[in-house]
DNA sequence: ACGCATCGTCGATACGCATCGACAAATCAA
DNA sequence: TTGATTTGTCGATGCGTATCGACGATGCGT
């Protein structure tokens, strides 16, 4: 592997200068610039990024703390994945996996170790072993999703509240007045989510504002569970029922089980899922859905997590930011009734 | 941040020593040891990644290279990269991700740098873009997935050949005489996926054998193309229809069609698709399922990787692993006749 | 008791880059 | 013309660790 060295002695200048011409903090002469750059190309120099963290205090990588818990949909966690590491590479950083079952102490590990510059957490939980660590942490650290108490962090998430006022109107507007919400699995209920609660009291607040009902349901990952949760909705709605699965999971159930139960979305009932426009529309019946923005949200992260780093000011940061969801109409749900 | 060289001083001892006590190079009394891991937990001390890699030339990372193809089944994706992350850690190495939108020069570039000690590449194609430069690396590179001439790489891959006389054999024994495969989405197999084709081989290898009829029908991820690909299936079929659905993508979609033509796996038609145990038992109907061992395949890749950058031997490897499958019978195939 | 191998530790150096101070040359103001 | 600045380059130093050679101390056999 050629060094900055060989470049030098390769454009007959210093080693000092191949550093300036590279980072550009040193004005250079146009000819010098050009013959390292000749230089450069020809030995196909890259530099060492031991070094250049060694020296430069920076990594240029940001940790990426993924969750692992089964009951998640992999599919939309991949999703996050894989956009933070495209717009990473845009801002000219590269993504360090950290696993969750090292859990908290692998936070300390990778920022220890210096091999991160910055982290990013997925999957925050309301009230989350991580977060005393991520405060404690002498490095910018961006949190995707809220937790409780998000004083003296960085949090942006989907709004999920909006998420929830969103369908709501949108069914009521339908000209359903009663409404079925049908929650996460238990197992990630039980981890104190706090988007569900925001979700939940979204719809609420919707439903008390135009007078019509909401009835909450417990999800469930298999079919039979689900079945029964899909019975209780239509036993307890009057009208033509109207389902709203904000689960990746739970919505794929959903769907056979209201076929098997003789009822056809967008016909004698309205549902309303979660997924990126086009996995809706390679569903049977085309799925009205509640966009969570996945991918905003994962490149809005990123930006953060850079400014944060270019910026360097030490002081404890703080900010909330929430991304705007996105409701679209096809074909699981009733059209609106026209005129009037 | 404190270093070595602050731990060297609080023990007492030379730099140098605190190196030793830490790799175990050179033998260090009982005493000086003591000292120096006090000295160490009690300044929380951890090593400087960048520095250590400058000084030892080895990073202890290993580069992922993700593939981003829409159409493949994002959840599976998510498994191996979740256990090839986990297993690195037992190995004390981590994991960079690298994503498929910088093609081959991501690959010379983490490899230029210097970030990363080898590569472990995931969804390898027939005709794969990334092969010479893989072949002409200087470091360790770990295919997973076969591509057509694996000469001087190092691949592992679940056995798709076995999968698919596993699978064949299997509803022959259950009476199946007439079995439609459906293949992969077509955006797929024009990838030239090699593993397709070895999967193919199997089935009509064990069709050849045991004389029963396979015909391959092509899949599709939207409902309407696949219902067409299946009743085009259940057409030519005289006795009672058999699928296999080696896609993750394409099963779900699979169960649905079938149920929307009155069909009911494991009683009038038999269904084998392929899944995780867990993801198999929450079907609505438990679904007999070809395990393509994402897991296994995963850590063996892992632990390839591992000992060739251990025994970094420079000598161009060459290897081909083949993880055996697991075929399980569930609900949704018919059971064999029992006796006799 | 003597030479010799082994043990345990130290000091010095190299790894490849960024950065600072110095300095010569070129530009400018008066 | 001269002093003040700016421009462009160089040499030296430091970043934190691994590793090599050296060297005193210890144990061994004879």
């Amino acid at each position: 592997m050629p060094t900055s060295k060989d470049v030098a002695q390769a454009a007959g200048v210093a080693q000092s200068t191949v550093s300036y011409v590279l980072s550009g903090k040193r004005p250079i002469s146009e000819k010098t610039r050009k013959k390292v750059e000749a230089a450069i190309d020809q030995l196909t120099y890259q530099p060492n990024a031991g070094a250049r963290a060694l020296a430069s205090r920076k990594t240029r990588v940001i940790g990426l703390v993924i969750p692992f818990i089964p009951e998640l949909h992999m599919a939309s966690i991949m999703e996050f994945v894989s956009v933070i590491a495209s717009t990473a590479r845009q801002y000219d950083h590269d993504i360090l996996l950290v696993t969750e079952d090292e859990g908290a102490a692998g936070l300390q590990r990778v920022v220890g170790q210096q091999i991160c510059d910055g982290l990013i957490l997925m999957q925050v939980e309301g009230e989350d072993e991580r977060l005393p660590v991520a405060r404690s942490l002498k490095v910018p650290v961006v949190l995707i999703g809220i937790p409780r108490d998000p004083s003296g962090l960085v949090c942006i998430d989907a709004d999920f509240e909006m998420a929830g006022e969103q369908c709501v109107r949108d069914l009521a507007a339908a000209g359903h007045t009663e409404i079925s919400v049908i929650d996460w699995q238990s197992e990630v209920v039980d981890r104190h989510m706090n988007y569900i609660d925001r979700f939940m009291h979204g719809t609420d607040t919707a439903a008390a504002e135009l007078g019509v009902k909401v009835l909450h349901l417990p999800g469930g990952a298999d079919h039979e569970s689900l079945a029964r949760t899909v019975d209780k909705g239509l036993a307890e709605t009057t009208g033509v029922p109207a389902f709203i699965a904000p689960e990746g999971t739970v919505q794929d159930i959903l769907s056979r089980v209201l076929s098997s139960r003789g009822l056809t979305p967008g016909v004698d009932v309205s549902v309303i899922g979660s997924a990126s426009p086009t996995l809706a529309a390679l569903q049977p019946i085309p799925l009205s859905t509640i966009d969570l923005r996945p991918g905003e949200v994962s490149r809005r992260a990123v930006k953060i997590m850079c400014q944060l780093l270019d910026a360097d000011t030490q002081g404890p940061h703080e900010s909330l930011e929430l991304v705007p969801t996105i409701i679209t109409h096809r074909a699981s749900t009733l059209r609106p009734p026209t005129g009037t």
